[in-house]
DNA sequence: TATGAATGAGAGTTCATTCAT
DNA sequence: GATGAATGAACTCTCATTCAT
């Protein structure tokens, strides 16, 4: 019927990845319609055209990435075939792109005070801790790994990379990214009663 | 001097509790000027009387309660002799507040975009693994613990803290404060190669 | 390109002309945004649309209108063929209309403390001693006019006029429009040495 | 009966002189009541016990020392006894101090829009013609000015200097100091058709 | 689809002024 | 006489959003 086909699929994506840089430069409190509009080089009611809000545009914009970020963290960690690669795998993959997130802090606090945001958030944590309990499971399974409680060791692994990856993303100066790697394996060999392999990216040797 | 007495001593901290108490309902994004006062029972230019502007004021209602913290923390944690139980206090201490962890996440926030802030967290950041790190070279001394890396092992401790509660903090139904104060237990156990005793707050059995 | 057509060219002069009104009737100090914009029939954030803010707007309203006297100016002085006649034309249209002089009043005062403002000015001075100096020169060549140094009479005439027209614009009863215009012919006749035509307006004869 | 003395007769002239090197710095509009009370030690209420209103202080202010000024002069003019010696003295008083002139363009602009001062202005201004007028008559009954008008002459010179004032207060490279004595003297001798003798402070030379 | 123009609803901030002390 | 504290009344400026084009 319509002879012009639709530009949904070019504009919206476009618009979530600028209004994505713009919230990582200035915050989600800080960025401004305008200044999302002026990086995809279009007048800020075109924006609106889009989306029907500014809410709802930065809500999405703050979630549409994760998605992607889990497929491609599957595609990596289940070429591994062993336990210990896969953990390894999984964890040098969540720690070398420290940098992302500040977007990933922004959500947090955003979903303080926003049940969708919320729910979102928990549903990307959940997934995420579901394939490090997999890995977990499996591992014990085959005996590579000591851990007695799986669910309990990912909820600690995935919280470690939280908690290391914010003081990173802040520029703390203990937490340089090597280190935050580093220290999340050798937590991890603990947690899991186990030992990793060296990762792709090399571990300080003894 | 003075013909009235100077009440800033009252006046100030009231001004700050209040803007704490907004900043955890409505987040720093969402606090105005307004709201503080009519919380204090003022009108807004008084707050502007006692603080330069409202950016100012928020920064330092942000950090202000930190010290005052770490203070409490150290009292109940010197009170128990043995650096196990010493561990265990701390670490009670630390997450059965989880609520008040919105507070800190605002200013991680608020940290990734300014310096000030972003010192001030790094400061409390500093000192807080500084109070796990002594814990942990005590019961290395003793042979209590078994780490073999007491700053690794203080990091990751209290990141492991500090991602869990964010997630508590958030709601997660994973994450209740019983289950929260539990994981970091038995992870700070396999973390240190040692058995913590019970807590004040009794801890599941099986 | 643009589906809506500009109409800056409309907007921005309205906007002054109501600014330049305001201005005489309440003073710089006294403009508020609204006034103009209320004058517009806009709101006041429209202005803020097309001036980056209000000391912008003031600014410009206080020098558009000059280039447009000092061209009228020289319209109205080159149709007089000899350095007298266009002397005394000169010298009418200064001081007939003494009420806009307000406007330069205010400018005055603002370019006091705004660097940009006093650059304004004195390249509008400039003009209006060179305006002045041409016909003294002129008027010396043919030997209508008496005065040794063309510039100081060009400066004190401009002078003279600023001063009366001053005490004219602050409603002096001494200082009547006609006693200003007929003040400042006589004087020159003696700063140029020289008898001036009678004007277009008259002269009160004895 | 007060065994203490008022201080009445130190404090105000103390306030108003402050207030006038505030208004000389930033002007009338931009004096705030802080900046007065500071300069002057005091808080900003203790101004308001002295005036009743910011209004007021700066309106007295702004032509408080306009009479001592009338005075100083007619001091120094008086000791010279022939009227082209008074005159040179006159002007020169008048035009060596530029500066204090940019109170007397605050002064303008502010009577534009206030009746009291206006009135004041007009009042000084009738005195200093007079003052002018004065030696213009005693100068044409001795011979020595051959000037028709003298009230018109004593306009004439007064709007010049008030005049060129004004641009030498705005900073115009074109009218220093030196050159604005020089120009005022030039003319006034050719507006009483006299010469005027060679002042204090020296004069340009054939 | 997209834009220029405009607006309404705030928000922070300034400042003369007040008043108990 | 003078001050610390506070306030009411403005005022500028911001920004998401609307709408005719």
């Amino acid at each position: 019927m319509s002879p012009r086909p639709s530009i949904d699929h070019i504009r919206r994506p476009q618009i979530l990845a600028a209004a994505a840089e713009v919230i990582v430069e200035r915050g989600v409190a800080g960025t401004r319609i305008a200044d999302v509009a002026e990086r995809c080089g279009v007048s800020p009611p075109a924006l609106l055209y889009w989306f029907d809000s500014k809410e709802q545009l930065l809500a999405e914009a703050l979630t549409v990435d994760d998605d992607r970020f889990y497929e491609e963290l599957e595609a990596r960690v289940d070429g591994a075939a062993a336990p210990g690669e896969r953990m390894v795998a999984l964890i040098e993959t969540a720690t070398e792109s420290a940098d992302d997130f500040a977007l990933w802090m922004e959500l947090w606090t955003w979903a303080l005070r926003d049940a969708d945001l919320r729910a979102a958030r928990e549903r990307f944590d959940a997934r995420w801790r579901a394939a490090i309990e997999a890995i977990v499971i499996d591992g014990v399974a085959t005996g590579e790994f000591g851990a007695a409680d799986p669910a309990q060791a990912a909820l600690a692994i995935a919280a470690l990379i939280d908690g290391l990856s914010a003081q990173a993303a802040l520029g703390d100066p203990e937490v340089t990214n090597p280190r935050l790697t580093e220290t999340v394996l050798a937590s991890a060999e603990r947690l899991l009663g186990a030992e990793l392999p060296a990762g792709a990216g090399g571990r300080a040797s003894p």
